[in-house]
DNA sequence: TAAATATGTGCAAACGATTGTATTTTGGCA
DNA sequence: TGCCAAAATACAATCGTTTGCACATATTTA
């Protein structure tokens, strides 16, 4: 069906040799003969196989994505896909496919990895976890096989990876509140096994201190979950002890839309509407909630963009630059007043 | 690094044809070579290098998919990344690949469907589109290239496609109303353009006919959009109309979980909750309002499974199916009573 | 005018598998 | 012992590129 590298080399009365040449541009063939040859490439309407060229030149120009289905809130945030297409950009632009695939298990995400590198099916690897003490990342580091990851690894040493910048960015929106006039703020955490929680818990608690505003420990759940679940339930601890006599906050910073959800839901129950709240992850179901909520966006799509550009540049031996840190920028709406 | 074929040949004694055999467990090698070969793969981890035998085999075992970016509900709909899951999981039971790429166009779709044909480096397509016309399938149907696409295209002939009964899901859903003891139901629909729109009016009018129901000219909305702002618009009118004197509706049929919202938006700045209101796509967005909507979820991990399965089994000429029709489930929550 | 240097192309060996066909080995039987 | 068929394995071509090196021709220099 499609015409090979010889068909057009004797269309062009050349050697195969000759015309490859020609579809690298290389100096050493004369301006005649590769008029010649694009003629015959025109007219044949040919295409490089690019299997056959991936043999010769040991380089698939695909990388290769590892993404868990653990991850609950896979369909809730609009994170993975906006991070693919930040791939997806950075990708084809330079020439690269993408491959993926989803696992349910870190068992699964290791087969793949394993079967990506020992295949070689792809020139480098894209990790999306967060996991403390990847199987992944081991495997990769002792391989020596290209890879990045979204989301800082405990040992970055050698390893390319990308991230927001957490710790700014709770920072940022607890002086956002503390501007506004807040000087009770409460802080519901992530779970501590993970980076991105402790640093957010750290940016809140420097933005404190630096502004003198006392840090209340009845205020402060610094190890719990992402659910909308967990933000109830901390806010009605919060409003029961309240209630039973206690200070009230006027300002609740959140780790995530979904927890932020939680807490306007016992709000709402409560028939209350004087605090503030933030989210982070500025899901859709943030921006359609009422009141709507003011969020962190973290920029997944640049996050995945730059996991690619660190990647390829790598594989291609072009810069030499080892991370990126993607900002965040907070969305104000009506939640946070 | 990795071992080859030929490693392994003389690492056991024998030669690579041989081994090449035992991998794919030909009869005609006896029972011994065959542990001895196999202790010599073991021994030296080898994996084939798929991408030698992608060339050899003539097949690359990987399935580009074709994505669009200019889908708004991109983001806010889990639809993708549901389908995204379904898909790798039949891809990864039957040992292929996924590769994808977003575009921002048509043209771009057109122009990543011409390169993964022509550089030969997947073995078929899965398109995610329902443009009317489109470009991508004339192009791969007289390419001959093997293609499944997720939607029903306009010429289903020769083509394998998953959809769901859209008809039959409207039909459902006003049928459940109307079983509620509704008779006044409003419809909103999406762009007429595409063939999701038009089934589900149909399927919207089949029931109430069937049911003796009268059809409200002022209730219908044939031809509009999947937004919030078409949905508000649309209650809007209706609740003008009723506060000029006409008929209100006790039920409104929608075609999108943002088009519900937009309604129940409407409802609540006029002070109204006594209308029932149905979403389509069961969106968390769906899922976290007030009241919970109900919705019509539309099993987008199925779909992807089967656009994969109908790909896959015709590529390696397993099955004749050419379409599977994913049945939809109504989502009873709080907002249809 | 011969030698030295550019300049442009072709040859052939990779890359790492698969597979049709040829060849060797084995075993049975006369 | 010799012959033949069957069983097991090896050989070599092939898939479609890339690329180092050799070779031929054109151009300059002594």
């Amino acid at each position: 069906m499609g015409a090979t590298i010889n068909d057009v080399a004797k269309r062009a009365g050349v050697s195969a040799s000759t015309v490859s040449r020609v579809l690298s541009d290389n100096p050493r063939i004369s301006e005649e003969t590769k008029q010649r040859v694009r003629k015959a490439v025109e007219e044949l309407n040919y295409y490089p196989n690019a299997i056959a060229r991936s043999l010769a030149n040991c380089a698939t120009k695909t990388i290769g994505l590892i993404l868990n289905t653990e991850a609950e809130s896979l369909k809730r945030n609009p994170f993975f896909i906006e991070a693919l297409t930040g791939i997806s950009i950075y990708a084809q632009e330079n020439g690269y496919n993408v491959m993926f695939a989803f696992n349910k298990s870190e068992e699964e995400d290791l087969n793949i990895a394993m079967r990506y590198v020992s295949s070689r099916s792809v020139d480098g690897i894209i990790l999306f976890t967060s996991r403390t003490n990847d199987k992944c990342i081991s495997f990769l580091k002792k391989k020596k096989f290209p890879f990045s990851v979204i989301g800082r690894p405990d040992e970055i040493k050698g390893v390319l990876w990308v991230d927001n910048d957490n710790f700014q960015a709770t920072y940022q929106v607890t002086d956002y509140l503390i501007s506004k006039g807040h000087t009770a703020i409460s802080f519901i955490g992530g779970p501590l096994g993970h980076n991105v929680s402790k640093d957010r818990l750290e940016g809140f608690k420097r933005a404190m201190s630096i502004h003198g505003v006392p840090l209340e420990k009845t205020f402060l759940f610094e190890n719990g979950d992402f659910s909308d679940d967990f933000g109830y339930e901390c806010m009605m601890k919060i409003i029961s002890a309240w209630e039973a006599g206690q200070n009230k906050p006027t300002a609740v910073v959140t780790c995530d839309d979904m927890q932020a959800l939680g807490v306007l839901k016992a709000m709402q129950e409560k028939g209350l509407s004087d605090i503030a709240v933030t989210g982070f992850n500025n899901t859709p179901l943030g921006m359609y909630q009422s009141p709507k909520l003011t969020s962190v966006d973290v920029n997944a799509d640049k996050l995945g963009f730059y996991a690619a550009k660190v990647l390829i540049d790598f594989i291609e031996r072009k810069e030499a630059t080892t991370h990126y840190i993607v900002p965040t920028n907070l969305v104000e709406r009506e939640s946070a007043f």
